[in-house]
DNA sequence: GCTTGACCTCAAGTGAACTTGAGGACGCAA
DNA sequence: TTGCGTCCTCAAGTTCACTTGAGGTCAAGC
């Protein structure tokens, strides 16, 4: 590997590569997510990106929350929360925290309802899909227009009663 | 509401209109679900769309799912092991049910996993993000070139060292 | 002096999951 | 027979989350 260019002004920050290859993401992920306002980063006089550490730490968050169905724009409005220059400080991050855990907890306990519901029909021996209760927690977000419908915006219950 | 067109051969059953209506999705998704080979319909006389109540079922499975970050592909791949025409037997229901259980509880173990790991950034006082262990779990779907990524297809785990 | 490698920008392409629109059929009711 | 409501098909548009590609900069090494 040559030397990086651009002076080390702080020798412990990475570069793009180095960022993508810690992440497990592609360079051009990073661009993207940085011209989306997820992460920041500063330039060498070279004009190189150069990350604090941290942001790897926010990479790593995104990711996670993306794998689990959370779309880029909810997780910016709550990474929004943390400060960008500077470590968190104890309310800041504790109320990312909360904002992600209450969000978190509905989607376990939906997991868990769609599991067993789907146990309980085995369980229960009706052996079809007809008669089990499906949970469908309010979870509206109301949008409409053409895109895909990622994170599910319900404007209704599922209605589901016996065939 | 005039009666629909169509002779009334299976009374119980529903229209397009109907099926959106109360499963809570448009009527064109429904469209879209049949050409993707996830629900299913007859024809009226009419070439009108009739639906056996399952079918809404159905929906309701695959809306769940979805609103999970579960992509189409794998909803059908794992509601493919249920028969179209009639309901489901108990082997059949079960291999359904044990693909899905499996998958669902990973989901569920990452989920907890952020939270908690979230939590105990707050729990021990290091009040940053640098320090806590993020929680990956092996989950190669290796899948390459455009397109967003669903599901998220990691190569690589997320290096994640402290700053 | 030239190549190599890592980086840059900006525009355009891509796949998933839909929606929207144009143009048309059917059947009932005024 | 004109209108309404519900349905049909097929093509094209849209959003999200990226990737790919073209064309260029910069510093190090042969």
């Amino acid at each position: 590997m040559p030397p990086r260019p651009g002076k080390p002004i702080r020798p412990n920050d990475l570069s793009v590569g180095e960022m993508a290859a810690r992440a497990g993401v592609a360079v051009s992920t990073l661009h993207f997510y940085e011209a989306e306002g997820l992460i920041e980063s500063w330039r060498t006089p070279a004009n190189h990106r150069r990350y604090d550490r941290r942001e790897l730490r926010r990479v790593a968050v995104i990711r996670v929350a993306q794998s689990l169905g959370i779309p880029l724009a909810e997780i910016r409005d709550i990474l929004g929360g943390l400060p960008k220059g500077r470590a968190p400080n104890k309310a800041e991050w504790q109320a990312v925290s909360v904002a992600w855990r209450t969000e978190l907890n509905a989607r376990i306990a939906r997991l868990e309802a769609l599991r067993d519901d789907l146990d309980g029909c085995i369980g229960c021996g009706c052996l079809s899909m007809e008669t089990c209760p499906l949970y469908n927690p309010a979870d509206v977000k109301g949008r409409s227009g053409a895109g895909p419908r990622t994170w599910i915006d319900r404007e209704s219950q599922i209605d589901h009663e016996a065939s």
